[in-house]
DNA sequence: ATGCATAATTATGAATTCAAAACCCACTCC
DNA sequence: GGAGTGGGTTTTGAATTCATAATTATGCAT
């Protein structure tokens, strides 16, 4: 039991603000649910028990039901009226859409940061791909630092809207269990394509990162289906 | 005043379900509420009152607030800490960020619809496009003929989260003043473009429907900035 | 036993209550 | 005259309470 509401607590223990950016609970327990839901403590299909929630991180059912909501927009979390919220169980389809939008923008990106990157930003993403680099050997790792990469493209595109629909998009595909990278060497295969990518990135080729990028992810696609 | 609870209230008037599929209040007051913010009875940029809304339609603050945060995630409002709901201003920046990404999808829509559309979907989409031409006179029934038809190539195309990111999307966009088709002359022209894509559609010419979307939504943000 | 009606229980949806942060405004002191 | 300062008010965030829908359990008749 950890006691979320500790530090904006009504009632009870009166702690510090603590951080210098408060955030409202209901950010706070939004989050907490997606871990939950990432690491499959909570699984796909599975009611999601209000009262027992609220119970082990002692806090009132206001802002967790406000969190649902949220997860509901994002389409981690199915509402059903009148018998509560569901985590959102993702078919083979909504996996191969889902994939076929991210190549989309994040293709498109990778065509925008070619044409037009300062040095800076291509300085930032191959210290992020040297990092991807090193990370072969670990597979969370790995996958943490092809994140990292990848928002990175997208924040050096400057669309903060292509930006929030990937990471939106990003967090579904997160629900497939079968996720491209646990496939016996996937992992050096998405690497060899993004040292490709990098390179055409670099060379300010935009075609050739545009097509790399989709290749990417439908070779992603093939390893996950 | 109109009391949007009645149907569901919990201490006062008594009526009978009415609809056949009841949904949460916190979901019509959304509704509400966007239709509020893009009537432009609520400006972008001020603050949304929150008492005076639940006196207003006879609410508690509860689904109020959950109706908020639902579309704090969509984008129309923006949540402050400590100070309450903003209906959210959208930047010239944000116009064309938005556009483009809006090019982007529906040209891909328009793509596949053109290269695997069977006889059914091209007849619904011509019925609508036909709508569309009968409407030319009017501003607000164009738009909306308008809007028929690219959500119905949406749908035709298929993936339903495309479907979902465009919807939310073309509701930010809807935030913006300086409208494209509020332009002179831009009705027309925008017919004119929707007839060449819907011929390059019924002829199944993949690529010249990707590049006719791609140039609808370029002259729409000409019009529009 | 099985099927159905009805009572008890549980969980949800929404209203209400409560504590504290932010705001406002008059007032003081420099 | 203007920058604090303090008290009262408003408004937010979150807990709690309440009514009802849904579910489960119980009892009764077949």
């Amino acid at each position: 039991m950890d006691n979320l509401a500790a530090a904006t607590a009504h009632h009870p223990t009166a702690a510090p603000p603590a951080s210098l950016a408060p955030r409202a609970l209901y950010v706070a327990v939004a989050e907490r649910l997606r871990q939950q839901i990432f690491a499959r403590e909570l699984e796909p299909g599975a009611w999601i028990d209000e009262m027992k929630l609220c119970a082990q991180w002692g806090i009132s059912r206001t802002p967790l039901r406000e969190a649902l909501k949220v997860l509901a927009v994002e389409g981690l979390v199915t509402m059903k009226v009148r018998r509560g919220a569901y985590v959102t169980e993702v078919s083979r389809d909504d996996v191969a859409q889902v994939y076929h939008l991210l190549a989309l923008l994040e293709s498109d990106a990778a065509a925008q940061v070619s044409a037009r990157a300062s040095p800076s930003a291509l300085a930032r993403l191959r210290a992020l791909h040297d990092d991807l680099e090193q990370q072969v050997a670990d597979r969370d790792a790995f996958f943490a630092a092809n994140e990292r990469f990848h928002f990175a493209l997208l924040e050096e595109a400057g669309n903060r809207w292509a930006l929030q629909v990937v990471a939106d998009l990003r967090k579904v595909m997160k629900l497939n269990r079968h996720h491209s990278l646990f496939r016996q060497g996937r992992l050096a295969d998405s690497l060899a394509e993004h040292r490709a990518m990098m390179r055409a990135i670099a060379e300010g080729d935009a075609q050739a990162a545009r097509a790399l990028m989709q290749a990417h992810f439908a070779r992603g696609l093939e390893a996950a289906a």
